[in-house]
DNA sequence: CGTTTGCTTGAATTCTGTCAAAGCAGGTGG
DNA sequence: CCACCTGCTTTGACAGAATTCAAGCAAACG
């Protein structure tokens, strides 16, 4: 059996399911390894699970009208990924969720997760406050493309989540960021140089 | 009494509330107008209603550090607006929200809300599938910032929300899109003159 | 009316991107 | 153990997109 404690404590820290719902829980989740690269959703196929990142790193982007790579959405050790509208509406997805490092993954289906909001009417609860959550992180990231210059978005960034830069390669936080890669390198060593 | 039915029809397409609850529902909501330039919102104020905009149109804003207005979200006629980090933790704003239009918003308190979720199992699940769809909005929009030009991020705008080109300032708008007004006004007159 | 508010225009400037070449690191096979 | 990939990052010269500044105009408002 696998150990889905991890799960359990991120999805319901301030709820406490019965051992009923607990039961009803587990028994839907399945858990998942994928390697470096792999690919766990892509465009054109509808997204039927639900993905929790138990360990490791995974990110999603599109390809632009030239080639180039954008990251939408990043996510390392204990935190939720995946295409949210194809899941949400069952209509082909339009991202491309990739694994950057080898990675555990927990995911339940579509029907499953219909299931578990009509039983568990917490579960419905704490899934809302997750959405307005996730929703009010996707909406500063929208504040700092906005507000703050690419040297400025690097900096916050690497403060906000010091973990990424260690794992992440350059030219994918950089496409994260909305900048070229190049720029991205410039901005690293004035900071540095810029230390001494 | 007030006429709520807009905001029925729009919260619950999907769902029959029984009269009960459609009782408690309406009990919970006020309604209330305000005026052209009406703040709603400020940074500093916790954020103590839900709001919907029944008619009219506001903006949800932050002012840089040099002082240039950045437009975070836009409310159109039947829709939610407001600063949703402040109303779901309970601590300050840090946007103004702004009437563009004297408009008419239907509000309820954090309290209701909690009531509501407790009491009606439905209506945290419809609210989950809104919020989840408000992500899938905004990320969009960070798609859009991240891989189209000032020019593209226009036109998507103007085909996508036609009805904001008509209401909006332009200076809004261009504070919406993350260009200068300037930069806006030529984009505008270039498609005019290419019409020709 | 006068005054505010919003829109347009052109020229100079700044930030960021592009391109091409070179450097470095980790892994693989001989 | 070394040589050689391959993938990723760095560097510098140059180009371009979008901003800033400054001014003028138009429309809306009290």
């Amino acid at each position: 059996m696998h150990d889905f404690s991890s799960i359990l404590n991120h999805i319901a820290p301030h709820i406490t399911l019965n051992e009923k719902d607990k039961e009803l829980f587990i028994s839907v989740l399945s858990t998942n390894k994928v390697k470096r690269k792999q690919l766990v959703e892509q465009p054109g196929y509808v997204s039927k699970y639900r993905t929790y990142v138990v360990k490791g790193v995974l990110r999603g982007f599109i390809i632009g009208s030239e080639g180039q790579e954008h990251t939408i959405s990043l996510a390392v050790d204990d935190c939720f990924i995946g295409d949210s509208g194809s899941f949400l509406f069952q209509e082909p997805a339009t991202l491309f969720i990739q694994a950057i490092e080898d990675s555990t993954l927990i995911q339940w289906s579509f029907e499953s997760e219909q299931l578990l909001l009509d039983k568990i009417p917490q579960y419905a609860k704490v899934m809302m406050q997750r959405s307005q959550q996730i929703a009010v992180m996707i909406q500063r990231r929208v504040i700092s493309q906005l507000s703050l210059s690419a040297e400025e978005r690097y900096e916050e960034f690497s403060q906000k989540y010091p973990a990424f830069v260690q794992r992440i390669p350059l030219h994918v936080i950089a496409s994260y960021l909305g900048m070229s890669r190049e720029f991205l390198s410039k901005i690293r060593n004035q900071k540095i140089n810029s230390k001494r």
